[in-house]
DNA sequence: TCTGGGGTCCTAGGACCC
DNA sequence: TCTGGGGTCCTAGGACCC
C-alpha cells in the first residue's frame, strides 16, 4: 500500500450495452441485453434500464427474457467493442505510460507515472475527472466509473461505489475505515464458494475477517487464498501496475443448443476448434506444448484431458490429432453440451519439423463438418445440420421437421423430414459475429 | 432444455530426479 | 526391515474474473 492515492481503476459502465445504445439511437433509454441468444445463452451485459428488471450478468438469456421481455436482445459486436476499448486505453496511456488493461472495459492506471505536479487527493481527483471527460468524448458518449486509492485492491473496491458515471477517491489513511464494514464478497477472489466457507466460519464482514489469525485462514482456505485474504483484510496490497502480461493459454470452446451424441461429429467439431486455435496462435506468433480438451456432459459435469508434446506446435492438424485422441478416453454416451480445445505451455518459437508428418492416421476431412452456410436463408429460418451438412428448416409441425439441405455449392439440395427430437438433427451454431 | 466464452490462478497427487 | 527431503513437471479439477 502506498502513502498516496496514486492507483486508478477505471470501469466502463455496462460497456457492451452502452456501445449498442451509442450506435443505435433507437435503443437509448431502453433495456438492452447483450449475450448469447441461443437456447443456452447467458447475459454478458445488461443496460441499466434492463437491470431495473433484475437482469444481470451471467443470468441465462431465458430468464432474462422472462424478466424483461421487451428488452432488445443482441448477440454482440466484438469488433465495435474492441475498437472502442482501444480508444479508451489510448486515453489512459496519454495520461500515464503505466496502464494495465484487465479486459475490454477495465484497466488500472499508475498515476505515480503520470507526471502530475503532486499526488495530493485534490490533484488526483481532478486528473480522474478529466480522464472521465476524455473517455466520454473519445467514445462518443460512454460513461466510466473511477476509483482512486493507494493500492489496486482499494482502487478496484472504490470504483464499485459510485456506479454508473461516478468517481470515488479514498484518502490515504482511511482505507480500513472504508473496508471494515464491507462484506467479504467485495474482495476480488471471494466468490460464492469462498464466501460460503467464510460464512460457515462466522465471517461476513472484512472487520470479522481481520480478527482471524493467518494460520486459521490458511487452514480454512488454503495457502494462497488464506494468506492473500489475511493481507487484504488489513489493506496490505503492494501489487504493481504491470503493463504487459503474456498470454498463457489460447482456447476455443462451444456450447451446443442440443446435446451431441455422435462421436464423429464431436471429432469434427474438435478438429474445427483445434484449427481455430492454431490460426490464433500463428496470428499471435506463439506456439504451445500442452493440448487440453474440455468436455461438458449433458448433466453439466465438466471433464478435461490434456497431453504435453515434446516440442511446441502451432499447427492445427497436430493439435486436432491430439485432441481427438484425448476424446477417445472419455465416455460421452450420455451426450455432451460443450466441447473445447485449448493450448498452454506457450512459447514464442516453433520447433522445426525435422521428420515430416507422422505417417498413418488420416485427417477425417470427410467428417460431418458442416461449413458455415453460404447463402441467405429465408428470414427467421432455423439453420441446422445433420451428417449430410447444413440445411434449413423448411417446414415444421406435428412433431415433424422438414429440412432442405442446400448449400451455395449444391442447390437445390435434397429435402428430408425428421422427428422434431431426432438426435441426428442439430441446430447450427449461430455464426460468430466477430 | 437452468447454467457462455476466454481467460488466470491454485491445489493435490504421482512421477521422476538428485 | 523399513523408508529423507526437496524440486520440477505433468495432469485433473475447481474457483474465480470480466
Amino acid at each position: 500500500m502506498r502513502t498516496t492515492a496514486s492507483i486508478l481503476h477505471l470501469d466502463l459502465d455496462a460497456f457492451f450495452a452502452a456501445v449498442e445504445q451509442r450506435d443505435k439511437p433507437s435503443l437509448r433509454g431502453k433495456p438492452v441485453i447483450v449475450g448469447g441468444t441461443g437456447g443456452r445463452g447467458v447475459v454478458s451485459t445488461a443496460s441499466y434500464e434492463a437491470r431495473k428488471f433484475g437482469v444481470g450478468s451471467a443470468m441465462s438469456t431465458r430468464e432474462a427474457r422472462a424478466r424483461c421481455p421487451h428488452a432488445a436482445f443482441l448477440g454482440g459486436r466484438f469488433h465495435a467493442y474492441r475498437e472502442t476499448s482501444k480508444r479508451v486505453m489510448q486515453v489512459l496511456r496519454d495520461l500515464s505510460p503505466l496502464v494495465e488493461p484487465l479486459s475490454l472495459d477495465e484497466a488500472f492506471v499508475d498515476l505515480a507515472a503520470a507526471g502530475l505536479p503532486d499526488l495530493d487527493v485534490a490533484t488526483v481527483t481532478e486528473a480522474g475527472e478529466r480522464l472521465r471527460a476524455s473517455v466520454h468524448e473519445v467514445t462518443g458518449g460512454l460513461t466510466a466509473t473511477v476509483g482512486i486509492a493507494s493500492s489496486k485492491f482499494l482502487a478496484k473496491v472504490a470504483s464499485e461505489l459510485d456506479k454508473p458515471d461516478g468517481m470515488t477517491v479514498v484518502p490515504p489513511g482511511t482505507e480500513l475505515d472504508l473496508l471494515r464494514p464491507m462484506k467479504v464478497t467485495v474482495i476480488p477472489g471471494v466468490g460464492p464458494a469462498t464466501a460460503e466457507r467464510l460464512r460457515r466460519a462466522g465471517i461476513h464482514t472484512i472487520a470479522e475477517l481481520e480478527r482471524v489469525g493467518e494460520d486459521e485462514l490458511v487452514g480454512l482456505l488454503g495457502q494462497a487464498l488464506g494468506q492473500g485474504l489475511w493481507r487484504l483484510a488489513r489493506a496490505q496490497d503492494s501489487r504493481p501496475v504491470v503493463v504487459e502480461r503474456e498470454a498463457k493459454s489460447v482456447s476455443v470452446e462451444g456450447t451446443y443448443d442440443t446435446d451431441i451424441t455422435d462421436r464423429r461429429l464431436m471429432e469434427g467439431l474438435l478438429t474445427r476448434q483445434a484449427k481455430e486455435v492454431g490460426t490464433r496462435m500463428r496470428k499471435n506468433g506463439t506456439s504451445g506444448r500442452t493440448v487440453t480438451i474440455k468436455v461438458r456432459l449433458h448433466d453439466f459435469t465438466t471433464l478435461s484431458r490434456s497431453s504435453t508434446l515434446s516440442s511446441p506446435t502451432d499447427d492445427g492438424s497436430t493439435i486436432a490429432r491430439v485432441a481427438r485422441s484425448l476424446l477417445g478416453d472419455l465416455d460421452t454416451t450420455g451426450g455432451v453440451r460443450l466441447l473445447g480445445v485449448g493450448m498452454s505451455g506457450l512459447a514464442d518459437w516453433v520447433q522445426e519439423d525435422l521428420f515430416g508428418d507422422e505417417p498413418g492416421e488420416e485427417e477425417p476431412e470427410d467428417v460431418v463438418l458442416p461449413e458455415p452456410p453460404r447463402r441467405s436463408w429465408p428470414p427467421g429460418a432455423d439453420v441446422v445440420h445433420d451428417e449430410m451438412g447444413p440445411g434449413w428448416v423448411w417446414g415444421a409441425g406435428s412433431g415433424v421437421v422438414t429440412v432442405r439441405f442446400e448449400t451455395a455449392e449444391t442447390p437445390p439440395g435434397p429435402v428430408r423430414s425428421f422427428r422434431a427430437d431426432d438426435p441426428a438433427l442439430h441446430r447450427f451454431e449461430p455464426p460468430a459475429e466477430d
